[in-house]
Parts: C-alpha cells; sequence; structure tokens
DNA sequence: GTACGTATACTCGCCTGCAAGTAATCGCGA
DNA sequence: TCGCGATTACTTGCAGGCGAGTATACGTAC
C-alpha cells in the first residue's frame, strides 16, 4: 500500500509545517526561499492540491482562516500527531530503500546507438560542460553557507559526491570515444554511415535480450 | 515548448519500432524481455496512450491491423520519419543536458533532521544492504552479456559507477555517526530526546536561507 | 496622483498516467 | 476431455498533476 499522499511535495510540506502553522502560499515562499525550490521543483498547482489531500488524510488540519482586507482568505494549516508520524516514517523509508530509479540520462545512454559516434561524443562534451557548471554552483552555495549546520546540507554533499562521479565516468567514455579505442566503433560508425539500423542491433534483440530485471 | 509526447515511456517505444513494424502488446513484451522494463517500469496503461499520442503526432503510423480469430484486433503500427528524428534529438537532449532531478534520496537527505541520529544511521545502514545487492545483480547482468557489444550495455556501467560513488558516500556519513565525529551530533541527539523541534532549525529557517535555487 | 510592475493568494479545468477490468485463446494436467 | 491458470491484447475510468488564469493590494517612479 503506498502513501495516502504520494507526490514528494506533500513531504516538503510536512518538513514545513511541521515548523510552525501556516498558510498554503506561506509554505511555497518558505520553501521557494530556502532552496528547497532545488530539492523539489515547486509546481503552484500541485501544490493546493497536496495540501487538500494532506488535510482529507489528517496529516494536518486547520488551525483558521484569516482574511487582510478584500485579499483571497488564508487557510492555515497545522500538523498532526499522524502528520509527524507520517513525516518521519516517510523520510525513514526515502533514506533506506533504493528502489530503481531512472534517471533521464540512463534513458538517453539506453538509446545511445541511434547517434552516430560523432554526435554522441559532442553530447557527452556539452554534458560534461553543464556538469561542471553545476557542480560549480553547488560549491559556492556550500561555501556561503559555512556558518549552517552540516545536517541541513548533506543533500547538497551527497549530489555533489555522486555528480563527481558521473563526470569521471561521462570523461571515461568520451576519452574512449575520441581515442578510438571504444570496442564496436567502427561497426557502430558503418551502420550510421551505411544502412540505418544496426545489424548488432536485431542480433542483440533476439539474443543479448532476456536479461532480467534486476530488483535493484 | 516541451516534446509533444513527454512521457520518457515514448523514447523506449520509438526506440523498439525503429527495429521493426510492432503492435503495443508485442512493443511491450519487447521492453519487458530485455532488461528495459529496468530503465522504465513498463505501466500497462500508459502503454496505450503513450502509443496513440506518438501515432496523433505522427511520430508512428498504423500500417495493418490484423486479427485472430475472435481476438482483440492488433494494431500494428511503424516509426515514421518524424519518429526517427525525434528519437535522435530527444536522444541527443538526454545525454547532452542535465536538468536537475529530484532522487528520492535526496528528498529524505534534505529531511534527515526529523529522524533521530540513531534511527537515521540504522537507516543507512538497510541502505547500503540494499546497495550492494543492487551491485551484485547488475555486475551478473553484465558478466552473463559478456558477448553483448559494450555499446548496448554502457547504461548499466554508467549505473554501476554511481552507485559505487554512492555507497562511499553513505559509508562515510555513516561512519561519521558511529564515530561520534559528525559535527553538531550532540545537538541533534539533544532536540530529538527533549522538545521535538530544532532550535538550530528555526535558527536555520530564518538565516540558513536564501539558498538560491543552483540552476544545475 | 496615477500608472504599472510585482507580490500575494489562490482556483479552474484539461490532460496524462495508470490500476483495474475485460475477454478471448492456449496449454497442459489429470 | 474438460477445467483452469497463464497468456494475449486491449479498454475504461478516475484521480492527481500542474499550467494558466484571476483578482487584489502594495510600492515606486515620474
Amino acid at each position: 500500500m503506498p502513501r495516502k499522499v504520494a507526490n514528494l511535495l506533500a513531504l516538503a510540506v510536512l518538513g514545513t509545517v511541521v515548523q510552525r502553522p501556516m498558510h498554503p502560499y506561506e509554505i511555497a515562499s518558505f520553501l521557494r526561499a530556502r532552496g528547497k525550490g532545488a530539492d523539489m521543483e515547486i509546481k503552484w498547482g500541485s501544490l493546493y492540491t497536496v495540501v487538500r489531500n494532506l488535510a482529507k488524510h489528517e496529516f494536518i488540519e486547520v488551525v483558521d482562516s484569516q482574511r487582510a482586507g478584500a485579499r483571497p482568505e488564508r487557510t492555515i494549516y497545522r500538523i498532526t500527531d499522524a502528520g509527524r508520524a507520517e513525516l518521519r516514517d516517510w523520510t525513514r523509508e526515502l533514506v533506506a530503500t533504493a528502489p530503481p530509479e531512472h534517471p533521464r540520462f540512463k534513458a538517453g545512454l539506453s538509446m545511445l546507438s541511434v547517434l552516430p559516434p560523432e554526435e554522441a561524443a559532442a553530447a557527452l562534451r556539452e554534458r560534461l560542460d553543464e556538469l561542471d557548471q553545476a557542480t560549480a554552483a553547488q560549491r559556492a552555495l556550500l561555501a556561503e553557507h559555512a556558518d549552517v549546520p552540516r545536517l541541513f546540507l548533506v543533500e547538497i554533499e551527497y549530489e555533489l559526491a555522486v555528480r563527481e562521479a558521473e563526470v569521471t565516468w561521462v570523461r571515461g567514455l568520451l576519452a574512449e570515444l575520441t581515442t578510438e579505442t571504444f570496442p564496436g566503433l567502427a561497426a557502430w560508425r558503418t551502420w550510421h554511415a551505411t544502412g540505418e539500423i544496426a545489424p548488432e542491433h536485431a542480433e542483440l534483440a533476439e539474443r543479448g535480450a532476456h536479461r532480467e530485471e534486476p530488483d535493484e
């Protein structure tokens, strides 16, 4: 049985209202102000749906609703005990388990053969640039927040570590491509120059097949 | 303007029908047989929606539709030139760009402070076990397919490399927790033992805030 | 003082994603 | 030979996600 409110935005909401009661817009600004928007894109449409669902399942409840002048009414929510429990349990689950994820880059790599090798190499080079920029930006962030307890910055450290590995791996692949040491490079190039479809590909389709899902 | 058919399942479909015309169910089995299900969970409901959308946007087209006996009719699709172009362009984009992603573990880490340190450590230990299993499974897979050209296995190599980095990082964090060298550990433990809410947390809320989105 | 941009605070409604249902056929065990 | 579980092949329906819209108030520059 999955979480009653599965959207990860709900986790961010719980993690915010646990601090003090707030109304949705305030939650959003809070999330936004703090780089939480980096952990979890804030979709305005989703926010209100998620908050409503959290309330429906009694993870949060209405404290009161004020109105300042003729502005739209602000409904203030507070976390419940069930909500606090959900927040902890969910966090625990996210940390403890590693269900298979499907990053976009992995999808791209799995289709790499549709690009001619030159183009693939160019794309990888572009990616390296982007990765470098992202790394620089995050390092700057860490430096800037040297006074914030590390506990609140672990996700950033994690991302840096993982991205560094990605950079290393991509550089390795790229090197194999540019030095022509990647096995099968010639064949790969050939069937892009001549016919569209890989001969190996077909063979692979039949044979290489049946790799079972690793249940990761 | 985003892709006309944004679901990544559509990429897998294109990558499959590019080989030869097929009907949806066949595509699914194909994807499933090959560990493609590992790259992209196959949701049966989505498959037909995605195929219909691909057809609507003329990335694929109906070749013919057969019927064997009174079985439901099988509609066979073939890729179009536009579809082939889309497949290449999309793959290129996926490889070349690295928009911010939001892995579940990152979300969990960003909420780590809601767990008492002991529980956090336990969760991390669990994760390490799972990661080890996943790694073993994938290594076995690679060994088993030693005859398949590497080009078709790069995604697996990538995942292995990245997961290894994750393991290292998690082990590091765990070590800091178990050897009590993680800065602020005492404080962290204290406010879980006493009051619920972190004092630092509140301070962080006000001050530590304003980390801008790194546009990764 | 008034016009225009920006911040506040949501609501609406489409469309996608997908779990579950449907229904025929095949295989095979007893 | 006849039942029944698996396989084949889709369809339906609904909920959740989210872009786009709405409407007021505030600041500030001219």
